[in-house]
DNA sequence: CGTCATGTTGAATCCAATCAAGGGTAGTGG
DNA sequence: CCACTACCCTTGATTGGATTCAACATGACG
């Protein structure tokens, strides 16, 4: 019924290629586009060519600016990989919310997740060291994996380049290059022409103190539980 | 019209003493708390004693961990100063949207906005130096508070004590005293006894990259651009 | 006056950035 | 098939910013 509902205001995805950006100039800002396929991120960048990956958008994900004055954008949405992108009408958005309060409810979820993952990562970058970042948001995308059924088992794809990791973790490519170089030397995960596996889950979790309760999901909380219970 | 609206819903306000949580064990996950005055901090605590101050809640802020499920909490809310904490019920919130689309559209805005200083705060961890970091604090906070009225020109309270900014920017307690010295030095703010002033807007502005485009304030957004019209 | 919280300073150490250079692989075009 | 390019990954040497540990100063307050 729900997805009915959602498929009826659905308008023909569209595709994004690779490094192109996500862009909605003088878009309705009432409206919601949603990530159908490959991966995409919020991204700030500096006059002096910095840039700061502030978020990373999976399959499922909504990516909106959420401006209220378009003329003054604070970040940009850029795709990572080739992405499909399916966009409900502003109009239509308000209507299905009252016919249905369990698609609200989905929505208003995705918000307060969104913001949660939004401070999980401040956490990261203010508090966790280079290795524990990258641990980290292994652990964070394995799990946003599983939870959307991307995932098999312990691998997942990891389209990331090291430029971008670095982008995203506040450091330098190479930098990256030789934490990475650290978790692979001590057997937590192999990471091989994009796909990621973690090979040692708790060991991997304990050194990032990753807690999956901030993601709010239940699939992957359970999932943890279920391992942790099998070998404790 | 709106405000009468507001005030027969709103609880007597509560008062926290600095340094307690803002606890809300067991309530009502669609509650609404209000700062009315005092500074708090949404922050991560981990067990070896780190903390992450994950952002500063103002007078006029929410104060919600925004959780579904209370069991699992992600983050706490501290007071950083004695503060009067205003509530409104669960059941009257959805109530009152109803009845005035202005106030349901302010407290959309309150959330976007809160969503984009965290997305900045990211950006700061990530992208900015020491320095760079204290600096656009120090300009987001006399921006924020001076779109509440709280600030008088150039000069508004300040009461983080060194060690809470350290918590807030991801640095030591050591390291904040210097870079604050540097901006003594430097002559670009004067901060004593709680007490913030910017001596030389444009400067310090210039040097965080602060652009108050991402605090969506009309005022604060104005005010810099009146400055920046009388000294080019 | 002593106590406690906060702020300040110095010296040694370490982590991460920077600079610089080389290697791998895929795509393109002669 | 081989040059040529572009992009990503890897490694070493060097520099600098930030942490750590430790001590000391200051100021508010009972």
């Amino acid at each position: 019924m729900d997805l009915y509902l959602l498929s009826e205001i659905l308008e023909p995805a569209r595709i994004v290629e690779a490094r192109a950006d996500i862009v909605e100039e003088g878009e309705d800002p009432r409206a919601v586009n949603v990530v159908v396929s490959g991966w995409a991120c919020r991204y700030r960048q500096f006059e002096d060519g910095q840039r700061q990956i502030i978020s990373i958008l999976l399959p499922g994900d909504c990516c909106d600016p959420h401006i209220f004055r378009l003329d003054r954008r604070d970040h940009a949405i850029g795709a990572l990989t080739q992405v499909s992108v399916a966009r409900i009408a502003g109009h239509a958005i308000a209507d299905v919310m009252n016919r249905s309060a369990a698609l609200d409810l989905a929505f208003h979820r995705e918000a307060l997740a969104a913001a949660a993952i939004q401070r999980e990562w401040t956490v990261s970058l203010g508090r966790r060291s280079g290795v524990e970042r990258l641990a980290h948001l292994c652990c964070e995308l394995h799990a946003r994996l599983t939870a959307v059924g991307l995932a098999e088992g312990m691998t997942c794809p990891m389209p990331l380049t090291q430029p971008d990791l670095a982008d995203a973790l506040g450091q330098t490519t190479v930098h990256i290059n030789r934490t990475l170089q650290d978790l692979r030397a001590a057997r937590l995960l192999a990471l091989k022409s994009r796909r990621l596996t973690i090979l040692h889950p708790e060991r991997l979790r304990r050194l990032a103190k990753f807690d999956p309760a901030y993601l709010h999901l239940r699939a992957a909380d359970d999932a943890v539980r279920r391992i942790e219970t099998i070998r404790p």
